[in-house]
Order: C-alpha cells, then sequence, then structure tokens
DNA sequence: CAGTGGTCTAGACCACAAT
DNA sequence: TTGTGGTCTAGACCACTGT
C-alpha cells in the first residue's frame, strides 16, 4: 500500500465517520499535505481517488467537498466484477453447478471478441453460481485454450479468477462491459427458477489480461430480483 | 484544451489510425514526452487518460500494449448520460411528451435521495421520450424545487439539462446510478408500446452539482430492445 | 486582492521484468 | 544490469472565485 492509497483511505474513513462536515468544504490541499506529511501532488492523487468514486467533489477557487449523496448508498454490488463472483460475494456460500463444458471451434461473433481465428479452439462453459443455495447468475463463457490451458471441472467448480490469477500467473486488467435487460430462456427458467415473464439481467462483458489480450467472452444472466449494477459517474 | 488532453487525443487518434503496432508496446514514455515536448509526468497523465477507456494498458517493467478488443466497440450507448438524453442522441429526432408535471412534498425515499427534508416540494416529471418517432424512455424524475426554481413545460419540452446549465448557470457534477430489470408496468406498456412480458431496463439515478446537492433523483425507464449500457471497468 | 484547485516541470528513487 | 512504468517531491505558474 503506498502513500497516496494510506491517505486516501484514510480520508474516506473519515468522510464515513462524519469527522469533516458536509456543508463546508474539507481543508485545502496544502493544509492536509503538511497533515499527511507529503506534497501538495500527492495529497491531489489522494483526493483524485475519492473524487472518482463520487465521495468528494472540487471547486476551483472554492475547495473540495463532500458528495451527500452518496453516504446513503448500499453495497456497490458490480463495479469490481472482473475480481471474479468468489470474490465479489466473499463471506457468501457460493457454489457451481457447470451445466455445459466443451471444447470447440468459436463463432465468428465469439472468435472476433476474443480477438482470435476461428481455429483457435475455445471453452465453452456454462455455470450456475448459486449463493447461499439460490440460484443466483447463469454464466456462458468463452475462452481461448491456448490462453487459459488446463481448464476442467474441479477449476470450474471452485475460482475461475484464482486459477488465473493463482495457477498461470496471469493478470486481469479489466473488461467491457454491455448490461441490458431480456427475456428468459428456457436454460434461465430452468436454472435460475424464474417465470416465464421474469425478466433477466445481461452482462455482456469481454475481460482482457493485462498483456492485452481478450480472455473470456461471457454472458452472465441475473435473476431481475437478485442483482443491481452499479455505477459511478463523474463528469470532467 | 490543456497540454495533456491534447496529446492524449494525438495518441488515441494514432491507436485508431493503427499508427502503432498493436503488438508491440508504443515508445516508452520518456521517449513520447520528448517527442510532445513535455514532461514524463504530462505524458503518464495523457497516457492516463487513455488507459482509463480502457484503450490501453501498462506493464511495468515492459511498456505500454493498446488493448485489442476496444477496437470492435460499437457506439458507448451511455456513460455520459449525465449530459442528458438530447445532447446524447445528437443529431436524432428527440422529443417529449410529459406525462404528468407536479409538485408535491417528498416521500420519505426521495427526501432521503435528494437530502432535502419532507417539507422542501419537489417537482415530479413523467416524460416519455421519443426518439425519431419511436418511444425510447419513459423518465420519472424528482427535483428539489429549491435547487432548480421555474422549471415548467415549456422546459420540459425541451432540455432540462440545457435549463440548469445554461439558464440557471449550474454545473453538474456527476452522477450515482443502478441498472435494473423489472417487469413492464402498466405506463411502460402504454406509452413505451411493449407487450406485458417485455422487460424493460430501469437505471436508477441520482445526480448531483458542482455544490455536492442532490439536483434530481430519477427512473429512467427503457426499452429492452432499444438499449444497452456500456462501461469500462479497469483494475488498478 | 487572497485563497482555492489545475497544470506542468525536472528530477529523484522504487518496483518489476527481461537479459 | 538495463529499461520499463510507479511514486513522490518542491516548486512554479495559471484559472477561477469571492472579498
Amino acid at each position: 500500500m503506498v502513500k497516496y492509497q494510506k491517505i486516501s483511505n484514510e480520508i474516506r474513513k473519515r468522510i464515513a465517520d462524519g469527522y469533516y462536515s458536509s456543508d463546508q468544504p474539507i481543508p485545502d490541499e496544502i493544509t492536509l499535505a503538511k497533515e499527511f506529511g507529503c506534497s501538495r501532488m500527492t495529497m491531489k492523487r489522494a483526493l483524485d481517488i475519492l473524487v472518482s468514486e463520487g465521495v468528494l467533489f472540487r471547486k476551483r477557487g472554492h475547495g473540495t467537498f463532500i458528495i451527500k449523496s452518496c453516504m446513503q448508498n448500499t453495497i456497490n454490488v458490480v463495479d469490481r466484477e472482473t475480481l471474479g463472483l468468489s470474490n465479489l460475494l466473499k463471506g457468501k456460500d457460493v457454489t457451481s453447478k457447470v451445466i455445459k463444458f466443451e471444447v470447440k471451434f468459436p463463432s465468428e461473433e465469439v472468435a472476433e471478441q476474443l480477438s482470435i481465428d476461428r481455429t483457435t479452439p475455445v471453452y465453452e462453459v456454462i455455470r450456475l453460481r448459486i449463493v447461499d443455495k439460490e440460484p443466483y447468475v447463469i454464466e456462458q463463457t468463452y475462452m481461448p485454450t491456448t490462453l487459459l490451458p488446463g481448464i476442467n471441472e474441479t477449476v470450474l467448480h471452485s475460482s475461475v479468477y484464482k486459477y488465473i490469477t493463482e495457477t498461470l500467473g496471469l493478470t486481469i486488467a479489466g473488461s467491457h462491459r454491455k448490461i441490458r435487460a431480456s427475456k428468459p430462456t428456457q436454460l434461465d427458467q430452468e436454472y435460475l427458477e424464474c417465470a416465464p415473464d421474469d425478466p433477466v439481467l445481461e452482462v455482456e462483458a469481454v475481460g482482457f489480461l493485462n498483456n492485452g489480450s481478450p480472455f473470456e467472452y461471457s454472458f452472465s444472466r441475473h435473476r431481475y430480483d437478485k442483482f443491481v449494477f452499479t455505477t459511478v459517474n463523474i463528469r470532467r
């Protein structure tokens, strides 16, 4: 943990604790820098994190203020989903049922999203993720076999994320995602136990490693009553 | 436009033009800094923007690389929705039908989200937004009358965003959003012209000004076949 | 004018990875 | 060891705001 992160965490904690009034600006950057024994640039960087999180905002010529509406927020359900569901819901009882596990040549769409050609085999995995005994999400995932060798049912039953990062020593860099509402498929109705008129929240994602290669193209279909996707949007 | 933005734009353009090979790292920060006549910190900042956009990623000890999967992306449908729908769909024919326009005391939930007490009147607006003659989204919006005086039917028929920024001279700072799938209500079916089993994509948002005050609490309900929410997620 | 945040610099040292 | 990006500094100057 580097200095700007420590400072950022401390300020975040202070805000949560009500240490600073939300009607007044927090102390100016130079004062805070002195308090934390760092340069103004480092202080600014610590505050930048909180601005990007939607906790603080700045007003040039005025000061830095707390965004009131950030307090009454529930848990951030997503926004860090590339950490893998097992991590996201740490503390919960997460299990997986493997519905499909095959190796095949990719469709044109899948090949394009994974930046591979159609002769590179991919895993096709369909898994039902179960949280505290309740069906939570059905994930359909395509992964290049070349990039992620050695995936098997054992891996699928625990954590693919863990396998990629720990066993293969790869680093996940991020993802591009699309979110839409959808009608339930037969599979959804069967495994998510939803009614024919229950909508489904679908998250389409391309995940990529820190070497730039897409490592997964996935469709996560969630029960509409158990999943909310949250984001923060800060204008610049 | 400041230096790091100009540089950032130039690099983005080069990537789009295929000026840099996506298999090789782009030139290192010091080399680029020399080329652009800036310090390394400024160069880093320019590249930071592209990293946050999911265009580049860095690998310590290696270099900075292009994310291949960023190329085949369609238009970013959202992510800048705080600009207002009129701006988002510029060039399209956007009209509004005002379904409800009242002033009332807020419910507990609305008061909490807007950080006001229950004695501060709010506008309640329900608008159908129509894009190129097709129903696009129903927005139910609550706004404090104190913060946004003078809203009327004329404003609602053009752009509330424009009214807030230009007429009132306020600055929109950002928003917190939650996205979920939902069953269609009677209102949805009537105005969005969707079937009883067509799902709806709902975006719940709290928008806030650059003085930290929440200025709107809204529910935007979209036809499932006409709206996709896109995001980029970069790990740090 | 004074006080705030925004940008930019030149340079130092650290962390990581390949050679 | 070399070369990369990551962090941090001390200070300069600019832009905006309210007095």
